[in-house]
RNA sequence: UCCCCGGUAGCUCAGCAGGUAGAGCGGGUGGCUGUUAACCACUUGGUCGGCGGUUCGAAUCCGUCCCGGGGAGCCA
Protein backbone atom coordinates (compact mmCIF):
# COMPACT_ATOMS: atom_id res chain seq x y z
CA UNK A 1 0.00 0.00 0.00
CA UNK A 2 2.44 2.19 1.25
CA UNK A 3 5.82 2.91 -1.08
CA UNK A 4 7.39 3.80 2.35
CA UNK A 5 7.02 1.51 3.94
CA UNK A 6 6.94 -1.73 2.29
CA UNK A 7 5.04 -4.61 3.65
CA UNK A 8 7.45 -7.52 5.87
CA UNK A 9 7.96 -10.07 3.60
CA UNK A 10 6.65 -13.30 5.13
CA UNK A 11 6.55 -17.27 5.17
CA UNK A 12 3.45 -19.00 4.41
CA UNK A 13 3.51 -20.60 7.30
CA UNK A 14 3.28 -17.90 9.65
CA UNK A 15 -0.04 -16.08 7.77
CA UNK A 16 -2.35 -16.66 10.81
CA UNK A 17 0.36 -14.34 13.18
CA UNK A 18 -0.72 -11.75 10.07
CA UNK A 19 -4.15 -11.50 10.87
CA UNK A 20 -5.31 -8.13 9.72
CA UNK A 21 -2.34 -6.85 8.70
CA UNK A 22 -0.81 -6.31 5.37
CA UNK A 23 2.43 -8.65 4.35
CA UNK A 24 4.67 -9.60 1.52
CA UNK A 25 4.98 -13.07 -0.02
CA UNK A 26 7.34 -14.56 -2.79
CA UNK A 27 6.62 -17.69 -4.30
CA UNK A 28 5.40 -19.81 -7.45
CA UNK A 29 2.35 -20.10 -8.58
CA UNK A 30 0.98 -23.78 -8.35
CA UNK A 31 -3.31 -22.98 -9.10
CA UNK A 32 -4.93 -20.52 -10.79
CA UNK A 33 -8.50 -19.94 -11.45
CA UNK A 34 -9.93 -16.90 -12.84
CA UNK A 35 -14.06 -16.03 -12.19
CA UNK A 36 -14.69 -13.06 -14.27
CA UNK A 37 -13.41 -9.83 -11.55
CA UNK A 38 -12.11 -12.13 -9.06
CA UNK A 39 -8.87 -14.11 -9.78
CA UNK A 40 -7.57 -16.58 -7.60
CA UNK A 41 -3.88 -18.03 -7.19
CA UNK A 42 -2.69 -20.27 -4.87
CA UNK A 43 1.40 -19.88 -3.84
CA UNK A 44 3.88 -21.62 -2.28
CA UNK A 45 6.77 -20.46 -0.97
CA UNK A 46 8.07 -24.19 0.31
CA UNK A 47 6.54 -23.41 4.24
CA UNK A 48 3.18 -23.96 2.94
CA UNK A 49 0.23 -22.82 0.72
CA UNK A 50 -1.82 -20.03 0.88
CA UNK A 51 -4.43 -18.53 -1.54
CA UNK A 52 -4.24 -14.86 -2.67
CA UNK A 53 -7.57 -13.11 -4.47
CA UNK A 54 -7.21 -10.00 -6.93
CA UNK A 55 -11.29 -8.04 -6.85
CA UNK A 56 -11.00 -6.07 -10.06
CA UNK A 57 -11.04 -2.11 -8.71
CA UNK A 58 -9.21 -3.02 -5.47
CA UNK A 59 -5.98 -3.53 -7.65
CA UNK A 60 -4.02 -1.29 -9.43
CA UNK A 61 -5.15 -2.21 -12.94
CA UNK A 62 -1.78 -3.19 -13.83
CA UNK A 63 -1.43 -5.43 -11.55
CA UNK A 64 -4.46 -7.15 -12.37
CA UNK A 65 -3.73 -7.56 -15.54
CA UNK A 66 -0.44 -9.21 -14.94
CA UNK A 67 -2.35 -12.15 -12.92
CA UNK A 68 -3.84 -13.06 -16.49
CA UNK A 69 -0.36 -13.42 -17.81
CA UNK A 70 0.52 -15.44 -14.75
CA UNK A 71 1.10 -19.52 -16.24
CA UNK A 72 1.65 -22.27 -13.67
CA UNK A 73 4.88 -22.38 -11.24
CA UNK A 74 5.69 -18.41 -12.03
CA UNK A 75 7.32 -16.63 -9.57
CA UNK A 76 5.99 -13.66 -8.42
CA UNK A 77 5.78 -11.43 -5.32
CA UNK A 78 2.90 -9.82 -4.17
CA UNK A 79 1.80 -7.98 -1.39
CA UNK A 80 -1.87 -7.98 0.49
CA UNK A 81 -4.03 -7.51 3.55
CA UNK A 82 -3.66 -11.20 5.48
CA UNK A 83 -7.28 -12.13 6.34
CA UNK A 84 -8.95 -15.28 8.08
CA UNK A 85 -11.50 -16.98 5.32
CA UNK A 86 -12.69 -20.05 5.89
CA UNK A 87 -13.40 -20.65 2.47
CA UNK A 88 -9.86 -20.57 1.56
CA UNK A 89 -7.66 -23.67 1.60
CA UNK A 90 -5.74 -23.56 4.96
CA UNK A 91 -8.02 -21.05 6.66
CA UNK A 92 -6.26 -17.78 5.41
CA UNK A 93 -6.06 -15.80 3.05
CA UNK A 94 -4.02 -12.50 1.17
CA UNK A 95 -6.11 -10.00 -0.26
CA UNK A 96 -3.95 -8.81 -2.92
CA UNK A 97 -3.13 -5.11 -3.47
CA UNK A 98 0.03 -5.27 -5.40
CA UNK A 99 1.26 -8.19 -7.89
CA UNK A 100 4.25 -8.50 -9.38
CA UNK A 101 5.45 -11.64 -11.42
CA UNK A 102 9.50 -12.40 -11.49
CA UNK A 103 9.52 -14.68 -14.05
CA UNK A 104 6.54 -15.98 -16.23
CA UNK A 105 6.95 -19.69 -16.42
CA UNK A 106 7.26 -21.63 -19.83
CA UNK A 107 4.10 -24.54 -19.89
CA UNK A 108 5.02 -26.43 -17.08
CA UNK A 109 4.88 -30.12 -17.36
CA UNK A 110 3.57 -31.84 -14.77
CA UNK A 111 -0.23 -30.96 -14.23
CA UNK A 112 -2.39 -31.45 -11.37
CA UNK A 113 -3.34 -34.79 -12.29
CA UNK A 114 -2.00 -38.46 -12.77
CA UNK A 115 1.00 -39.43 -14.33
CA UNK A 116 3.32 -42.43 -15.12
CA UNK A 117 6.13 -43.28 -13.01
CA UNK A 118 8.82 -42.69 -15.78
CA UNK A 119 7.57 -39.11 -17.06
CA UNK A 120 7.87 -37.89 -13.15
CA UNK A 121 11.41 -39.88 -12.35
CA UNK A 122 12.50 -37.55 -15.88
CA UNK A 123 11.09 -34.68 -14.13
CA UNK A 124 12.45 -35.30 -10.76
CA UNK A 125 13.98 -31.41 -10.74
CA UNK A 126 10.63 -30.48 -11.17
CA UNK A 127 8.63 -33.37 -9.50
CA UNK A 128 10.24 -32.25 -6.02
CA UNK A 129 7.90 -28.91 -5.76
CA UNK A 130 5.27 -31.29 -5.38
CA UNK A 131 3.34 -31.15 -2.06
CA UNK A 132 3.69 -35.04 -1.44
CA UNK A 133 7.35 -35.13 -2.23
CA UNK A 134 8.05 -32.30 -0.10
CA UNK A 135 6.16 -34.08 2.80
CA UNK A 136 9.16 -37.14 1.95
CA UNK A 137 12.09 -34.44 1.87
CA UNK A 138 11.20 -33.32 5.34
CA UNK A 139 10.50 -36.42 6.97
CA UNK A 140 13.71 -37.50 5.19
CA UNK A 141 15.24 -34.33 6.92
CA UNK A 142 13.90 -34.91 10.09
CA UNK A 143 15.37 -38.53 10.25
CA UNK A 144 18.93 -37.03 9.21
CA UNK A 145 18.77 -35.11 12.16
CA UNK A 146 17.62 -37.33 14.50
CA UNK A 147 20.27 -39.54 13.61
CA UNK A 148 22.76 -36.83 14.52
CA UNK A 149 21.53 -35.99 17.27
CA UNK A 150 21.00 -39.66 18.67
CA UNK A 151 24.82 -40.28 18.14
CA UNK A 152 25.82 -36.82 19.86
CA UNK A 153 23.38 -38.05 22.76
CA UNK A 154 25.46 -40.88 23.28
CA UNK A 155 29.17 -39.37 22.75
CA UNK A 156 29.78 -41.08 19.93
CA UNK A 157 32.24 -38.60 17.02
CA UNK A 158 31.37 -38.14 13.58
CA UNK A 159 33.97 -39.74 11.19
CA UNK A 160 33.44 -38.73 7.61
CA UNK A 161 34.99 -41.93 5.99
CA UNK A 162 36.61 -42.04 2.45
CA UNK A 163 34.66 -42.21 -0.59
CA UNK A 164 37.05 -42.85 -2.86
CA UNK A 165 38.83 -46.17 -2.02
CA UNK A 166 41.59 -48.65 -3.09
CA UNK A 167 39.70 -51.54 -2.68
CA UNK A 168 36.49 -53.58 -1.90
CA UNK A 169 35.28 -53.35 1.66
CA UNK A 170 33.51 -56.22 1.37
CA UNK A 171 34.98 -58.09 -1.83
CA UNK A 172 31.82 -59.16 -2.64
CA UNK A 173 29.67 -56.57 -4.06
CA UNK A 174 30.11 -54.82 -7.38
CA UNK A 175 31.84 -51.42 -7.01
CA UNK A 176 32.10 -48.42 -9.20
CA UNK A 177 35.50 -47.91 -10.70
CA UNK A 178 37.41 -44.72 -11.44
CA UNK A 179 40.66 -43.95 -12.69
CA UNK A 180 42.96 -42.18 -10.12
CA UNK A 181 44.63 -40.08 -11.88
CA UNK A 182 46.85 -43.00 -13.51
CA UNK A 183 47.84 -44.15 -10.34
CA UNK A 184 45.32 -47.19 -10.47
CA UNK A 185 41.96 -47.85 -9.86
CA UNK A 186 39.98 -46.19 -7.12
CA UNK A 187 35.83 -47.40 -6.16
CA UNK A 188 33.40 -45.60 -4.52
CA UNK A 189 33.13 -46.74 -1.18
CA UNK A 190 30.35 -49.37 -0.78
CA UNK A 191 30.10 -48.89 3.19
CA UNK A 192 32.58 -46.80 5.63
CA UNK A 193 32.72 -49.59 8.65
CA UNK A 194 36.23 -50.96 8.05
CA UNK A 195 38.05 -47.41 8.45
CA UNK A 196 35.18 -46.45 11.23
CA UNK A 197 36.43 -49.74 12.79
CA UNK A 198 40.16 -47.83 12.92
CA UNK A 199 38.50 -44.85 14.06
CA UNK A 200 36.33 -46.68 17.32
CA UNK A 201 40.12 -47.61 18.24
CA UNK A 202 41.01 -44.34 18.41
CA UNK A 203 38.09 -42.66 19.87
CA UNK A 204 36.10 -45.58 21.24
CA UNK A 205 32.35 -44.62 19.93
CA UNK A 206 32.19 -43.02 16.35
CA UNK A 207 29.73 -43.17 14.10
CA UNK A 208 29.85 -41.86 9.83
CA UNK A 209 26.89 -40.94 7.35
CA UNK A 210 27.14 -40.38 4.02
CA UNK A 211 26.28 -41.60 0.75
CA UNK A 212 27.76 -45.31 0.21
CA UNK A 213 27.70 -46.84 -3.85
CA UNK A 214 26.96 -50.39 -5.09
CA UNK A 215 27.38 -51.02 -8.99
CA UNK A 216 24.84 -54.19 -8.60
CA UNK A 217 22.32 -54.70 -11.42
CA UNK A 218 19.75 -54.81 -8.50
CA UNK A 219 15.65 -53.68 -9.69
CA UNK A 220 14.00 -53.97 -6.73
CA UNK A 221 12.02 -51.14 -4.63
CA UNK A 222 14.38 -51.42 -2.00
CA UNK A 223 17.65 -50.83 -4.02
CA UNK A 224 19.71 -47.41 -5.11
CA UNK A 225 23.00 -47.34 -7.09
CA UNK A 226 23.42 -44.44 -4.52
CA UNK A 227 22.42 -44.24 -0.98
CA UNK A 228 22.73 -42.70 2.48
CA UNK A 229 23.88 -44.66 5.30
CA UNK A 230 24.96 -44.04 8.91
CA UNK A 231 26.92 -46.44 10.37
CA UNK A 232 28.35 -46.83 14.44
CA UNK A 233 30.85 -48.68 15.10
CA UNK A 234 32.10 -48.72 19.10
CA UNK A 235 35.00 -50.39 20.57
CA UNK A 236 34.18 -53.24 23.14
CA UNK A 237 30.62 -53.27 22.08
CA UNK A 238 29.37 -57.63 21.50
CA UNK A 239 26.46 -58.20 19.85
CA UNK A 240 24.26 -57.36 22.25
CA UNK A 241 25.68 -53.98 22.32
CA UNK A 242 25.13 -53.81 18.72
CA UNK A 243 21.51 -55.01 18.64
CA UNK A 244 20.52 -52.83 21.99
CA UNK A 245 22.31 -49.37 19.92
CA UNK A 246 20.13 -50.29 16.86
CA UNK A 247 16.84 -50.51 18.41
CA UNK A 248 17.36 -47.39 20.40
CA UNK A 249 18.31 -45.79 17.36
CA UNK A 250 15.17 -46.95 15.37
CA UNK A 251 13.06 -46.30 18.08
CA UNK A 252 14.28 -42.85 18.46
CA UNK A 253 13.85 -42.27 14.36
CA UNK A 254 10.35 -43.41 14.79
CA UNK A 255 8.54 -41.48 18.23
CA UNK A 256 11.05 -38.35 16.54
CA UNK A 257 8.84 -38.46 12.88
CA UNK A 258 5.39 -38.90 14.52
CA UNK A 259 6.30 -36.09 17.75
CA UNK A 260 7.57 -33.20 14.84
CA UNK A 261 6.39 -34.25 11.08
CA UNK A 262 2.68 -35.12 11.52
CA UNK A 263 1.68 -32.43 8.58
CA UNK A 264 3.99 -34.29 6.65
CA UNK A 265 2.71 -37.60 7.73
CA UNK A 266 -0.78 -36.49 7.43
CA UNK A 267 -0.27 -35.15 3.85
CA UNK A 268 1.53 -38.56 2.68
CA UNK A 269 -1.58 -40.32 4.07
CA UNK A 270 0.54 -42.48 6.23
CA UNK A 271 -1.33 -44.36 8.52
CA UNK A 272 0.25 -43.68 11.68
CA UNK A 273 -1.26 -46.45 13.72
CA UNK A 274 1.70 -48.93 12.72
CA UNK A 275 4.01 -46.79 14.06
CA UNK A 276 2.81 -46.09 17.13
CA UNK A 277 2.74 -49.89 17.54
CA UNK A 278 6.57 -49.57 17.02
CA UNK A 279 7.13 -47.60 20.56
CA UNK A 280 4.56 -50.45 22.38
CA UNK A 281 7.42 -52.47 23.42
CA UNK A 282 10.84 -53.72 23.04
CA UNK A 283 11.29 -55.35 19.58
CA UNK A 284 11.40 -58.71 19.30
CA UNK A 285 14.95 -60.65 18.85
CA UNK A 286 14.83 -64.10 16.88
CA UNK A 287 17.83 -66.30 16.00
CA UNK A 288 17.95 -67.55 12.55
CA UNK A 289 17.56 -71.14 13.99
CA UNK A 290 14.29 -69.77 15.31
CA UNK A 291 13.15 -68.09 12.37
CA UNK A 292 13.75 -71.80 10.09
CA UNK A 293 11.15 -73.19 12.86
CA UNK A 294 8.67 -70.26 12.27
CA UNK A 295 8.89 -70.78 8.98
CA UNK A 296 8.89 -74.27 9.12
CA UNK A 297 5.45 -73.50 10.98
CA UNK A 298 4.29 -71.17 8.29
CA UNK A 299 4.57 -73.56 5.10
CA UNK A 300 8.07 -72.10 4.32
CA UNK A 301 10.75 -74.95 5.21
CA UNK A 302 13.74 -73.47 4.08
CA UNK A 303 17.10 -75.26 4.79
CA UNK A 304 19.80 -74.89 7.42
CA UNK A 305 23.06 -72.38 5.67
CA UNK A 306 20.34 -70.57 3.03
CA UNK A 307 19.73 -66.89 3.59
CA UNK A 308 16.51 -65.72 4.07
CA UNK A 309 15.21 -64.13 0.90
CA UNK A 310 13.11 -61.41 0.64
CA UNK A 311 9.97 -63.72 0.62
CA UNK A 312 10.77 -64.90 3.81
CA UNK A 313 11.91 -61.66 5.62
CA UNK A 314 8.78 -60.55 4.38
CA UNK A 315 6.96 -63.47 5.93
CA UNK A 316 8.59 -63.65 9.23
CA UNK A 317 8.37 -60.16 10.04
CA UNK A 318 4.45 -59.99 9.30
CA UNK A 319 4.56 -62.50 12.23
CA UNK A 320 5.14 -59.08 14.39
CA UNK A 321 3.59 -55.46 14.84
CA UNK A 322 7.25 -53.99 15.59
CA UNK A 323 10.52 -54.38 13.71
CA UNK A 324 12.10 -57.63 14.27
CA UNK A 325 15.64 -58.87 15.02
CA UNK A 326 17.29 -61.38 13.73
CA UNK A 327 20.93 -62.65 14.95
CA UNK A 328 23.01 -65.91 14.39
CA UNK A 329 23.02 -66.42 11.05
CA UNK A 330 25.06 -68.68 9.05
CA UNK A 331 28.75 -67.56 9.08
CA UNK A 332 28.93 -69.03 5.33
CA UNK A 333 26.34 -66.75 4.08
CA UNK A 334 28.04 -63.51 6.12
CA UNK A 335 31.10 -61.27 5.46
CA UNK A 336 34.40 -62.02 6.01
CA UNK A 337 34.77 -59.50 9.22
CA UNK A 338 32.04 -60.88 11.30
CA UNK A 339 32.90 -62.13 14.62
CA UNK A 340 31.86 -66.49 14.70
CA UNK A 341 29.79 -67.33 17.91
CA UNK A 342 31.93 -68.64 20.46
CA UNK A 343 28.63 -71.22 21.80
CA UNK A 344 28.60 -72.64 18.06
CA UNK A 345 30.97 -71.38 15.29
CA UNK A 346 28.65 -72.17 12.04
CA UNK A 347 27.23 -69.43 13.51
CA UNK A 348 28.03 -65.13 12.94
CA UNK A 349 27.48 -62.99 15.80
CA UNK A 350 25.40 -60.89 13.78
CA UNK A 351 22.14 -59.06 13.21
CA UNK A 352 19.53 -57.87 10.49
CA UNK A 353 16.75 -55.66 11.88
CA UNK A 354 13.55 -56.15 9.86
CA UNK A 355 10.89 -53.05 9.39
CA UNK A 356 7.34 -54.56 9.21
CA UNK A 357 4.61 -54.12 6.88
CA UNK A 358 7.21 -55.44 4.69
CA UNK A 359 9.61 -53.02 3.99
CA UNK A 360 12.63 -55.54 5.30
CA UNK A 361 16.07 -54.79 6.28
CA UNK A 362 16.91 -51.19 7.22
CA UNK A 363 19.92 -52.41 9.55
CA UNK A 364 23.09 -54.72 9.14
CA UNK A 365 24.92 -55.23 12.18
CA UNK A 366 27.70 -57.93 13.79
CA UNK A 367 30.74 -57.76 16.27
CA UNK A 368 33.67 -58.36 13.88
CA UNK A 369 36.61 -60.58 14.13
CA UNK A 370 38.85 -59.01 16.88
CA UNK A 371 41.54 -61.59 16.23
CA UNK A 372 44.63 -61.22 13.45
CA UNK A 373 44.87 -65.32 12.71
CA UNK A 374 41.68 -65.28 12.59
CA UNK A 375 40.57 -62.10 10.08
CA UNK A 376 43.92 -63.52 8.08
CA UNK A 377 41.94 -66.70 7.36
CA UNK A 378 38.90 -64.95 6.78
CA UNK A 379 40.57 -62.98 4.12
CA UNK A 380 42.06 -66.17 2.01
CA UNK A 381 38.39 -68.07 2.87
CA UNK A 382 36.74 -65.47 1.02
CA UNK A 383 39.15 -65.24 -2.16
CA UNK A 384 40.34 -61.35 -1.41
CA UNK A 385 43.92 -60.13 -1.54
CA UNK A 386 45.71 -59.69 1.73
CA UNK A 387 47.59 -56.49 0.27
CA UNK A 388 45.02 -54.01 0.48
CA UNK A 389 43.82 -55.16 4.19
CA UNK A 390 47.14 -54.39 5.97
CA UNK A 391 46.23 -51.45 7.21
CA UNK A 392 42.60 -52.95 8.32
CA UNK A 393 45.01 -56.03 10.24
CA UNK A 394 47.22 -53.97 11.67
CA UNK A 395 43.85 -52.74 14.09
CA UNK A 396 44.78 -56.44 15.08
CA UNK A 397 47.95 -55.73 16.28
CA UNK A 398 48.27 -53.01 18.07
CA UNK A 399 45.87 -53.58 20.95
CA UNK A 400 42.86 -55.56 19.26
CA UNK A 401 39.90 -55.45 21.43
CA UNK A 402 36.45 -56.52 20.48
CA UNK A 403 34.19 -54.63 18.77
CA UNK A 404 31.10 -54.07 16.54
CA UNK A 405 28.93 -52.19 14.67
CA UNK A 406 25.49 -51.58 12.55
CA UNK A 407 24.81 -49.64 9.25
CA UNK A 408 21.29 -48.07 8.83
CA UNK A 409 19.85 -47.57 5.38
CA UNK A 410 18.32 -44.11 5.04
CA UNK A 411 16.61 -44.26 2.17
CA UNK A 412 14.66 -47.71 3.44
CA UNK A 413 13.78 -46.00 6.72
CA UNK A 414 12.26 -42.99 5.02
CA UNK A 415 10.11 -44.71 2.67
CA UNK A 416 9.21 -47.29 5.76
CA UNK A 417 8.22 -44.34 7.31
CA UNK A 418 6.49 -42.14 4.68
CA UNK A 419 4.85 -45.85 3.67
CA UNK A 420 6.45 -45.26 0.16
CA UNK A 421 6.25 -48.28 -2.20
CA UNK A 422 9.75 -47.49 -3.78
CA UNK A 423 12.87 -46.26 -2.43
CA UNK A 424 13.37 -44.05 -5.49
CA UNK A 425 10.98 -41.16 -3.98
CA UNK A 426 13.07 -41.66 -0.90
CA UNK A 427 16.00 -39.35 -1.68
CA UNK A 428 15.94 -36.30 -4.06
CA UNK A 429 17.91 -37.51 -7.15
CA UNK A 430 17.87 -41.26 -7.18
CA UNK A 431 20.07 -42.99 -8.58
CA UNK A 432 18.80 -46.44 -10.22
CA UNK A 433 19.57 -49.21 -12.90
CA UNK A 434 19.24 -47.28 -16.56
CA UNK A 435 18.59 -44.15 -14.69
CA UNK A 436 21.44 -41.45 -14.21
CA UNK A 437 19.20 -38.51 -15.03
CA UNK A 438 18.38 -35.54 -13.85
C1' U B 1 21.48 -61.17 -15.43
C1' C B 2 16.55 -63.73 -15.68
C1' C B 3 10.95 -63.68 -16.05
C1' C B 4 6.44 -60.81 -17.14
C1' C B 5 3.89 -56.14 -19.09
C1' G B 6 4.11 -51.83 -22.02
C1' G B 7 5.77 -47.68 -25.85
C1' U B 8 -0.42 -43.89 -30.08
C1' A B 9 -1.08 -35.63 -29.16
C1' G B 10 2.79 -31.98 -23.99
C1' C B 11 0.28 -35.70 -20.10
C1' U B 12 -3.14 -40.12 -19.02
C1' C B 13 -5.11 -43.46 -22.25
C1' A B 14 -8.82 -45.67 -26.12
C1' G B 15 -8.39 -47.65 -31.09
C1' C B 16 -5.62 -53.94 -32.87
C1' A B 17 -10.83 -60.34 -36.73
C1' G B 18 -5.42 -55.09 -41.46
C1' G B 19 -8.73 -50.05 -44.94
C1' U B 20 -4.94 -44.70 -43.49
C1' A B 21 -6.23 -41.79 -35.83
C1' G B 22 -9.77 -40.46 -31.16
C1' A B 23 -11.17 -38.84 -25.93
C1' G B 24 -10.12 -36.40 -21.36
C1' C B 25 -6.60 -33.20 -19.36
C1' G B 26 -2.97 -29.44 -20.82
C1' G B 27 -1.96 -25.08 -24.39
C1' G B 28 -4.63 -20.83 -27.05
C1' U B 29 -9.14 -17.46 -27.55
C1' G B 30 -13.68 -15.68 -25.42
C1' G B 31 -17.36 -15.64 -21.09
C1' C B 32 -18.42 -15.54 -15.77
C1' U B 33 -17.74 -11.04 -8.70
C1' G B 34 -15.82 -16.53 -4.20
C1' U B 35 -13.07 -20.20 -7.00
C1' U B 36 -11.27 -25.18 -4.56
C1' A B 37 -7.93 -30.63 -9.88
C1' A B 38 -13.57 -24.33 -10.84
C1' C B 39 -17.08 -24.16 -14.82
C1' C B 40 -19.11 -23.10 -20.14
C1' A B 41 -18.09 -22.38 -25.53
C1' C B 42 -14.69 -22.49 -29.48
C1' U B 43 -9.77 -23.87 -30.94
C1' U B 44 -4.72 -25.98 -31.30
C1' G B 45 -2.35 -30.34 -31.30
C1' G B 46 0.45 -36.86 -34.03
C1' U B 47 6.80 -39.29 -38.71
C1' C B 48 1.16 -44.36 -33.82
C1' G B 49 9.44 -45.92 -30.20
C1' G B 50 13.44 -47.20 -34.47
C1' C B 51 14.63 -50.46 -38.51
C1' G B 52 13.27 -54.52 -41.60
C1' G B 53 9.46 -58.03 -43.43
C1' U B 54 4.30 -59.92 -45.02
C1' U B 55 0.27 -57.34 -47.81
C1' C B 56 -2.98 -53.81 -53.02
C1' G B 57 -2.97 -51.54 -48.08
C1' A B 58 0.12 -51.97 -41.29
C1' A B 59 -0.93 -48.07 -35.22
C1' U B 60 -3.03 -53.13 -35.94
C1' C B 61 0.37 -59.23 -38.22
C1' C B 62 5.85 -61.20 -38.00
C1' G B 63 11.22 -60.38 -36.84
C1' U B 64 14.80 -57.42 -34.51
C1' C B 65 16.80 -53.43 -31.71
C1' C B 66 16.05 -49.34 -28.27
C1' C B 67 13.47 -47.30 -24.11
C1' G B 68 10.15 -47.57 -19.83
C1' G B 69 7.37 -50.22 -15.83
C1' G B 70 6.71 -54.55 -12.46
C1' G B 71 8.95 -58.86 -10.17
C1' A B 72 13.43 -62.18 -8.86
C1' G B 73 18.51 -62.75 -7.15
C1' C B 74 21.93 -59.61 -3.97
C1' C B 75 22.04 -56.16 -0.33
C1' A B 76 21.21 -51.05 3.56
Amino acid sequence: MSDQEPSPAVSISHLPRHVGRSVTLRGWVTHLRSSGKVRFLVLRDGSGLAQAVLVKGQVPEADFAAFDRLTLESSLVLEGLVRAEPRAPGGFEVQVTALTPVHLAQDYPIAPKEHGVGFLMDHRHLWLRSPRQQAILKVRDEISRACRDFFHARDFILIDTPILTPAACEGTTTLFETDYLGRGKAYLSQSGQLYLEAAAMALGRVYCFGPTFRAEKSKTRRHLMEFWMVEAEAAFFTLDDVMALAEDLVRTLVSRVLERQQPALAALERDTGPLEAVLAGPFPRLSYGEVLERLKDAGAELAWGEDLGGDEETLVSKMFDRPLLVHRYPLSCKAFYMEADPADPRLALCVDLLAPEGYGEIVGGSQRVADLDVLLGRIKDHNLPQEPFEWYLDLRRYGSAPHGGFGLGLERVVAWLCGLHHVREAIPFPRLLDRLYP
